[in-house]
DNA sequence: CCAACTATAGAACGATGTTCTACACTCCTG
DNA sequence: CAGGAGTGTAGAACATCGTTCTATAGTTGG
């Protein structure tokens, strides 16, 4: 009379250090998949085969997860538009190419960094922190162009702010699909170039 | 022993005509003090004077004062950046200089259109078709500069959607909080102005 | 003056973020 | 190898969200 199930209905615990990283991935692709209004605790807790509270436990709730992916965002940001080539003004144009494959092939990291403010969320300090070493680097890499000679009457924190809203407008049009340009790479480099080119001439 | 206030206690009906009007002015103060995740129904009408449910007889719920929104930001964003100086260059400028005013000025409206992705919301054809009028106008002034002899080597859609990620980009940090210029009016004309110089030249 | 219209209040439904409690699985220690 | 501490899980609960429905009451035109 007793009935003992053949197979196991279903791992019934997720190990302690396998809930982070399978958090985090579900969120990245609820956000790519469903957009960031998808990104709620209970779809995360279901499509990471967690339980909800364990966001609560290894996270700060929701607003600790965006912290996660923003945090992992700048890090992956940082290391792939940090390039070095030898030519200051390559290596601008090089790393605002990089900024934009960034953009475009994270669209989850990035979404949840420059474009969608999610409803109670505030960055915490860490992030805070995190995100302003980004613009340090930006800046750095102007910098060295002005030590190069370009730019020469301008500051170079203005032509780095300069310089990110430029391809952050450029790449946010264009997640948000009203970007109307007859081809989307070239237009973008002639942008950049652009830019830079008028930038170096005098200030009018 | 029979009791009539003297004061009636409170005008207990809007009257129709008054309702759309209200709710509007409503949302938008909303938006702009309490943000984008404060604009609620229910806060919505509170502040409106307005049954919840006015909102849903004379718009279509959520979504409808978001297209009003929108739709009415388009109608002054066009009156306004619609300039006609007689050096087309000079136009262009001026038309950059007036949509930053406008985003700067009806944050709330700017923040509907392009800045804030609504939860479940989803433009209406009116609405994309007014936003369309807009990047029209923008493209025509661009136009007329190629009439006059700029951006010669260039197609004017990719000139008027640089412009446009430039200037978008711009006010976006600003109103995000992430613009560390050191004269916000001045380095915008000079990014804007070199931008023009820029794509003035021969594309490399 | 009455009938058609319509703004209002309030309950209701499913879904949200979050908290709490009881339970069951794991794993380290004795 | 047994047992207890730690922790992942399930589920209920609370307030708030957008939305729909119903019944009531105020307004207005004929």
């Amino acid at each position: 009379m007793f009935y003992t199930p053949v197979v196991p209905p279903r791992p019934q615990r997720t190990p302690s250090q396998d809930i982070v990283p399978e958090v985090l991935a579900a969120a990245l692709d609820l956000i790519a998949t469903e957009g960031p209004e998808g990104l709620t605790v209970r779809a995360l807790a279901r499509r990471a085969g967690v339980a909800p509270m364990s966001i609560y436990n290894h996270f700060d709730g929701k607003n600790g997860v965006l912290d996660a992916i923003i945090i992992d965002g700048f890090n992956i940001l940082a290391s792939e538009s940090d390039t070095t080539l030898n030519d200051p003004r390559e290596n601008l144009l090089a790393g605002s190419g990089a900024y934009r494959t960034f953009a475009l092939e994270h669209r989850a990291h990035y979404t949840a960094m420059f474009l969608h403010q999610f409803v109670g969320y505030t960055p915490s300090p860490d992030t805070m922190y995190v995100a302003a070493k980004g613009f340090e680097i930006l800046a750095g890499q102007v910098q060295q162009c002005q030590q190069a000679g370009l730019f020469a009457d301008r500051l170079y924190p203005d032509v780095a702010q300069q310089l990110w809203a430029a391809v952050h407008g450029y790449v946010a049009l264009e997640i948000f699909g009203i970007n109307f340009a007859s081809d989307r790479d070239k237009v973008f480099y002639d942008f950049v170039g652009s830019l830079l080119r008028g930038l170096d001439s005098p200030n009018a």
